[in-house]
DNA sequence: TATGAATGAGCTTTCATTCAT
DNA sequence: GATGAATGAAAGCTCATTCAT
């Protein structure tokens, strides 16, 4: 199940993108190769071809979605920020990061298949290198967590808080009429950050 | 796929319990029939006799699921609570529920199949029904979000935040020793109550 | 791969003989399960329904030959047969058991698949069974082989010998025009019981 | 699938001898094309362009045993050998025969493959031709059998007997510690030629 | 209710082979 | 000669479901 050819055809990024696409919107185990080999418009054997089975490319989109949300959260820490300023730094950086790799981050932050060894071990192991960043974070930030419990309580809570939107959205956009552009997601990602800054105590007294 | 629910033996319960807790381990489709009537200790074709299919049995969970949110979050507006009781009544009452029915609410609260249609219809309907009550709580709460967008942005997300770290569980007991007790919940419903009510800046001043 | 189902349908028995024929003629890897439930006529499902798949069958037509070589081995010592009565009516038995099991036992005596880590175990488990009763049926017949490594040369060639008229009959068929019957049969033990006994040299003088 | 034997670089015989080992061991269509590039350490596609397929590999395979087997029958008949020297030379031949190329006389001796037409019709050609130097050897050696059909019983049973050894050397080798040494086929050869000449009664007679 | 044999469509993966380079 | 991507068919197996009993 190693991925590692040095040339890879067209193939084998329409695979991943195709793969993205499906695995966004449905789970994992309810999408065939056959849809994806048809959507990627390669052959199926194409598949175990470059990722040795179905699970290499979730495996694949796996690793590229851990590098781009270690990225993404590297690239928030500016020494000269203030608490606020780092914030929402950092909450514009995971929303553009999560706009411009939609399906990615929907596989990445969602329940991934427990039952297929691979993936739970990158899992856990990611998992791992991701609270020892934030831990490193927290602490870059000023934001030194009294007890530590609190750490892993609020880490994830924020990221939860973040992907929510992209995974209701379908659902909202069938509700209420709302176009999804750049002015949206601006005041998204400034609604959140005042609500993780100041708490709904705040952000009511700043919308008086 | 109607249920008559008037009689039904201990089988159904049986496979209900067997089949909620596998669902909430892994992937609907990648439960299989066997595993769940091995589980239930019931004859395969049970399944279908009772619940017409294996999707039968993920709609009368959502039903559940539904319900019990519903009733959860009615059961939370106490006319005469302040803003931070009721904030800290619900969020006391829906980790209570989550607790009490983990799998239940694990696999509500989970990225649902969306391509087994009845399912799709079914989760449509009960978030329209669920943003209503929103509404009404925000109203009732006193919280009167003056931009409409907002409000499904920080209902989700709430939510979201809630159930976070029951999706995490394993992986964090991994990482760190820690017990999850009701001193545990204790903990983490504040936590999260205080971040949402004044944000991380109140919760730092609050922990000082 | 447990096959121990106590009431089995038809078609389990005719899985087992459809089988038999197929691999007595071909390679059992060259054989495939669609193939096998077409000559049996039943669901391709059945076969590993019944046996756990493909390889179940062959274990259990090994399974039913072991069983018969060892019954006929031992039905084939009686106390108070001279040494030549032993070996001809040893001789008789066993081309008899091929006759009436023909496919199970060009099966059992053919080169197993040593890929298929069952078979294997199955393999070497009663090859070393059959060596210890070839020990002993020696010891009973009086023949006690001086030298032990002779034992393991006489017993396995005395077997080759007698079942490979079957293995090369279709081609001897083609070339020679002989009617294979009962009167042949008696000819054919004949043959080898005194090529066994008295070699080729006897054989001829008896022949003169 | 006719092969140009003129100029072949080494990959050709890299191609046979990786295959005749995996033949050898398992059968021919239990072995992966895959796995003899591997084995053989050349690209997939040469098979292709040397053999013009997986099958064409073992005619060259066949086409070599055949060859060998004819020749070393041919170069056992010395017109001034004693019946008991032509045995005894013969069987030595043959023996050396399949020591010096077991891989290739195992697969020429076993179960060819019914199922390639192109291999069915080069075994039944090839046997024919060694029906025929059988009855010339048998004429030769003043062997004259008096009835037909026992000729082609004595024929096979005595090349099936010879070849048992090594299609059984691997199971024997784990239950009795043997070394297969040249001395162990020295006695390996005599006690065959005794048993074939003088069978068993003379055989126990010559070792009391 | 309950059983377990049976169904047929579907699954992922592997096969030998071919092709353009 | 040699490469490795690409093909399409077929492999063994599992799926949810149904049926007669």
């Amino acid at each position: 199940m190693e991925v590692s050819k040095k040339i890879q055809g067209d193939a084998f990024e329409r695979i991943v993108d195709a793969s993205a696409e499906l695995f966004a919107e449905n789970a994992f185990h309810s999408v065939g190769v056959r849809e994806i080999a048809n959507k990627a418009n390669v052959n199926i054997s194409m598949i175990s071809y470059y990722f040795g089975g179905k699970a290499g490319i979730l495996i694949e989109i796996l690793n590229r979605f851990f590098d781009l949300q270690l990225g993404t959260l590297k690239a928030s820490i500016i020494e000269t920020d203030t608490k606020e300023q780092s914030i929402k730094r950092m909450f514009h950086n995971i929303v553009s990061m999560i706009r411009n790799h939609t399906n990615i981050c929907l596989i990445g932050f969602s329940d991934l298949p427990n039952n297929v060894p691979e993936v739970y071990d990158l899992k856990i192991n990611k998992t791992n290198q991701m609270m020892e960043i934030g831990n490193q974070i927290s602490t870059k930030f000023g934001i030194d967590f009294c007890r530590q419990e609190q750490n892993h309580i609020i880490g994830p809570a924020m990221m939860s808080m973040l992907i929510s939107h992209f995974t209701h959205k379908n659902f909202i956009s069938q509700i209420y009429k709302v176009e999804f552009n750049d002015e949206y997601y601006d005041s998204y990602c400034n609604t959140l950050a005042d609500l993780f800054l100041f708490g709904i105590t705040g952000f009511l007294k700043k919308n008086e």
